[in-house]
RNA sequence: GUCCCCAUCGACUAGCGGUCUAGGUCACGGCCCUUUCAAGGCCGAAACGGGGGUUCGAAUCCCCCUGGGGACGCCA
């Protein structure tokens, strides 16, 4: 059995967005799971657009999903010489030619020919150039581009492993430039020159580029050598079926990172997004090593669902270990406006720890589950006045008082003493836990919600949760805090 | 305009000719649990785009239509 050869190449001509993502990773997945290699290509070889200061973000959103490479990442940008070459065997042999028509005089053509409702193709009037036209083309100082001579009937039929056979006429394909005037190659060329150069063996790629695989087998064709297996994975859409873009909210891999979005979720959403394995939905990643395969893959185009990555997220919030999360939640300290770095940063392990577990149930993201630290870690919170109106009413007061003197002596002061100490004290009173429990909670943390009551008062801490219930009235005014 | 791809609940999908009164998951609604919110459990509403064939039998195979998407560059 051959070794599997893949790659991911992405264009530096925007953030890697979830689309990308997902191709990145079917790949990276077929790699792994064939014991392959998966190479890192960038398709830079258009000077004007290319952003190379997008480079180091792609990669860094690569490392963060954890989809590392084995190989590269390779530049087309540092390869033209190699594309020049390979260029110029095709034309030494009578398979590519030049032609010296001005891309001002091409553009014209094809916009006469979309205006005229007509398909847009090369007229290969420089197929046969006489020596003196090309004289001519020469004195003028023009410079030509190299055209693949490609058979002007007949079909070319792309073998896919997730559409299976596609069939293209011919004679809606055209003498294609490779070479373009100025000595840089085009896309289709690079890429098949890179892909036979590298040894790929399976080309997973977005479903956009089926078109372009005609083009390529033909390339392949010239060359003599064979065409590799291609598998076009269908597109991401948002919500509107459209492609996905800017306007459409989050698309970038790292603003799912900064919202606070785990990789392995991230990864589990995507590669459930058009394919599947039965009715699971909750995968790791060695399991989706393990499973994956790309006959499974739905063909039809899939839209983004943010509701069910959340889903995803809060599943692997609860199951992943509590220590590693404590540290990812601690720059959100940051981020949110809770702490300052250096309080975020002397905030003890177990105390996140502890949040961590106590709260991760009702949170989808790394950015909720820091929430509630304004409340257990600092004194600057604000009172829902809603909350207030309704359960810290002048009735409870005393009671929290009451509470607050029967909490003092408690030691140690744990969320099982804390149970112990609050039902003495409300038996004593012949109150119930439930006539308490919210006026509570509000007085501690400002909000009718949150996690067990004890357990909170734990994290809290003493001092605060005696204070906090001692003040309970002052939460009363208007704008209070405490 | 031409070419190509796609088509099951709102969304992701299972289904690969009979086991489908179409299953699971997210979201939605209800109930239970409960100190709140979650989580969890139970229940519910919700789909084979339309029309022709093929077949004893079609969500599954074929054709047409419709709808959606993509491509048609000296962009990638």
């Amino acid at each position: 059995m051959s070794s599997v050869r893949v790659r991911f190449a992405p264009s530096p001509t925007g953030e890697l967005h979830v689309g990308g993502a997902r191709t990145a990773l079917f790949n990276w997945l077929f790699a792994r799971k064939h014991k392959g290699v998966f190479i890192l290509r960038f398709e830079d070889t258009d000077i004007e657009r290319n952003r190379p200061e997008l480079i180091e973000p792609i990669i860094e959103s690569l490392r963060w999903l954890g989809l590392l490479w084995d190989e590269g990442p390779y530049f087309q940008s540092q390869r033209f010489s190699l594309y020049r070459e390979w260029a110029e065997r095709l034309l030494n042999e009578g398979k590519a030619y030049k032609c010296y028509c001005t891309p001002e005089e091409l553009e014209q053509k094809r916009q006469r020919a979309l205006a005229a409702k007509q398909k847009p193709l090369y007229d290969r009037r420089c197929r046969a150039l006489s020596p003196q036209d090309e004289e001519k083309f020469m004195r003028e100082g023009r410079q030509p581009a190299l055209r693949l001579k490609i058979p002007e009937s007949g079909t070319i039929i792309v073998n896919d492993a997730i559409r299976g056979q596609v069939e293209f006429d011919l004679a809606e394909l055209d003498d294609f430039i490779i070479l373009r005037s100025d000595g840089r190659p085009t896309y289709n060329f690079a890429v098949v020159v890179d892909d036979i150069t590298m040894g790929i063996t399976h080309v997973i790629r977005a479903d956009e580029h089926l078109n372009n695989t005609p083009k390529q087998m033909l390339i392949y064709q010239a060359f003599g050598h064979p065409v590799p297996v291609f598998a076009h994975v269908p597109m991401v859409l948002a919500k509107d079926r459209s492609k996905l873009s800017k306007r459409h909210g989050a698309t970038a891999v790292f603003e799912f990172r900064d919202r606070g979005i785990l990789p392995e979720a991230l990864v589990n959403y995507l590669a459930r997004l058009g394919w599947s394995y039965g009715d699971q939905e909750i995968f790791s990643r060695e399991e989706l090593i393990e499973k994956f395969s790309l006959e499974a893959i739905h063909p039809s185009a899939a839209i983004f669902d943010e509701e069910k990555l959340l889903w995803v997220n809060q599943h692997h919030l609860k199951t992943s270990d509590p220590k590693r999360l404590g540290e990812l939640v601690r720059p959100f300290l940051v981020k949110l406006g809770i702490l300052s770095e250096a309080e975020a940063h002397a905030v003890p392990s177990e105390k996140l720890v502890q949040m961590v577990v106590l709260f991760r149930e009702r949170a989808r993201t790394l950015a909720e589950l820091a929430e509630p630290a304004r409340y257990l870690f600092t004194d600057n919170f604000s009172h829902d006045p809603e909350a207030v109106q309704k359960f810290l009413t002048p009735e409870k007061i005393p009671l929290l008082e009451g509470l607050a003197g029967a909490l003092a002596a408690v030691e140690p002061f744990t969320a099982t003493e804390i149970e112990r100490a609050t039902r003495a004290y409300l038996d004593s009173q012949g109150k119930t836990l439930k006539e308490i429990a919210q006026p509570c909670r509000v007085a501690l943390t400002g909000r009718t919600t949150g996690a067990g009551l004890f357990e909170t008062m734990e994290l809290i801490g003493r001092e605060r949760v005696i204070a906090r219930l001692r003040r309970a009235s002052l939460a009363q005014q208007p704008q209070a805090s405490l």
